[in-house]
DNA sequence: TCTGGGGTCCTGAAGCCC
DNA sequence: TCTGGGGCTTCAGGACCC
């Protein structure tokens, strides 16, 4: 255990609902959610406001809507995050190597490997110089925690929140952490909670008192060891920069339960196509195929295959999954239907020979992967998805406020300008196209571009287009196919 | 109230091999 | 030849995280 703290923990504050507030001023100091808008879609991220009304996180937006009827309800702009979050990540690199993304709005850095700081008092103020980095580069607010290891380094972040900077001196972990709940510690979620409840344990203090050998008869060898080692303080876990994709997987929700068999099968098709482009698009090929099924009543099941080596190829993995579906009842309804691919390897030379031999027999795999679902419109019948950026020829950039029965209604503003008017239009209006999102902060003339705007990332304008496997990579790691999404505890 | 999507890690059962 | 046991892999499910 170092003996500063010089582990950082960055974690912006409600990070998808403060950059669309800080995109539009319409919404600031405003209830803002952001989430899936279907039948079935929870709450991504809920803004400040918005909690005050008890929204959160994981909420079904059904829920959301009656507690805070009148706050603005926007899908998430990943492209847009993406390029905020690379931003913050470039100010975190310039601290240290060893820079570690948990998400789009979350890292650890250690700032002992990179020179940045040594003691309580460099570490502090590396951390309150980097927030004000990331608001004059980003326009946001970012909350930082300061500690001896991970573990703390992200409580110190929480209790940070919002928009703050808390140090934990080496020496009063235990103090601090003894009269916490047992929920605070990372890995005790509701299951763990409840079991140690039942057992009496509701603090850390208890949870260290009741002693290794207790916790791990209670909760199984590597939760038991971790659990005490928590209680006590004691995290030895570096800093890690490069992690490497255990797993690639897609997955739908479906609005309505799907009932039909034939219905059933075409989309496992379609996503195990869908799984694949992942896959070929971080470079990987994969050995153990996982078919998820979720049923009308929420029981989830899997089903898996391991094959001889090693694939990439949409015909084996399609086959594969066909195989796994044929052994899953699914009278009743599915309501979630997945398909995962496991036991990752790299690309090798032979795949890549076997794949262009392959390709000309296999084109369903070729297409983009925001090839045309049977339920989207045609291109005369335009789709404006709510918070989207949107271009009128005459009244200039705006974003869409929503949009029903033929009309799309539209806000002209920009993050620098004062909050704007609203206009509706006919959704087929010729004078209306998708816009790429404005930086956040507009740069002086003169200034350094070497840090990436916003606008100049991949277009989120384009709505059908999902994070593929060809967009930027989320920070999780470089090869991390995927594509987090926010969080608001 | 009715529960997303993308992941990671762990456990336990079962089968296989030596 | 039979049995036991350890070690490994595969599979399914659960918990957790953001």
């Amino acid at each position: 255990m170092r003996t500063a703290p010089t582990i950082l923990h960055l974690d912006m504050d409600a990070f998808f609902a403060q950059a669309e507030q800080a995109s539009k001023p319409s919404l600031r100091g405003k209830a803002v959610v952001v989430g899936g808008l279907g039948p079935r879609g929870v709450v991504a991220t809920a803004s400040y406001e918005a909690r005050v009304f008890g929204v959160h996180s994981a909420m079904p937006m059904a829920q959301a809507r009656r507690l805070a009827p009148n706050a603005a309800y926007l899908v998430p702009r990943f492209g847009f995050y993406r390029s905020i979050s690379e931003q913050v990540m470039e100010l975190l690199r310039a601290l240290s190597p060893l820079v570690e993304p948990l998400s789009l709005d979350e890292a650890f850095v250690d700032l002992e490997a990179g020179g940045a700081a040594w003691d309580a008092d460099s570490a502090r103020l590396v951390g309150t110089t980097l927030r004000a980095d990331i608001r004059a580069v980003t326009g946001l607010t970012g909350s930082v925690g300061l500690a001896a290891s991970k573990m703390l380094a992200k409580i110190a972040s929480e209790q940070a929140k919002p928009d703050g900077l808390v140090l934990i001196e080496p020496g009063t972990e235990r103090a601090l952490l003894g009269p916490m709940s047992v929920r605070t510690l990372p890995g005790v979620g509701p299951a763990t909670g409840d079991h140690l409840r039942r057992a009496g344990i509701h603090t850390v203090d208890e949870l260290a008192e009741a002693g290794e050998d207790e916790l791990v008869r209670l909760m199984g060898k590597a939760h038991g060891h971790a659990l005490y080692a928590m209680a006590l303080a004691h995290d030895e876990r570096p800093v890690v920069a490069e992690r490497e994709a255990k797993s690639v997987s897609v997955e739908d929700t479906y609005d309505v339960d799907i009932h039909d068999r034939l219905r059933v099968g075409l989309e496992v098709q379609r996503l195990a196509d869908r799984c694949v482009q992942r896959l070929r698009g971080a470079g990987l090929s994969g050995r153990t195929i996982v078919l998820k099924v979720r049923r009308y009543d929420f029981s989830t099941l899997t089903r898996s295959e391991t094959l001889r080596g090693p694939t990439d190829d949409p015909a084996v993995v399609r086959e594969a999954a066909a195989r796994l579906l044929d052994s899953v009842d699914t009278t009743g309804g599915v309501r979630l239907l997945g398909v995962g691919v496991s036991g990752l390897a790299d690309y090798t030379q032979e795949d890549l020979f076997a794949q262009a031999a392959g390709a000309q027999a296999e084109h369903p795999a070729e297409e983009p992967a925001h090839e045309p679902a049977p339920q989207q419109p045609a291109p005369a019948e335009r789709h404006w998805p709510a918070g989207h950026d949107i271009r009128h020829a005459e009244h200039g950039h705006g974003w869409v406020q929503g949009s029903g029965l033929g009309r799309v209604t539209v806000r002209f503003e920009t993050p620098d300008s004062a909050p704007g008017r609203v206009r509706t239009f006919r959704v087929d209006d010729p004078d209306l196209e998708p816009a790429d999102p404005l930086p956040l902060v507009r740069r002086r003339p003169g200034e350094s571009g070497s840090t990436p705007s916003p606008a100049a990332a991949p277009a989120s304008a384009a709505p059908s287009v999902p994070s593929g496997p060809t967009a930027p990579r989320a920070p999780k790691g470089p090869e991390s196919p995927k594509a987090p999404t926010a969080r608001a505890r």
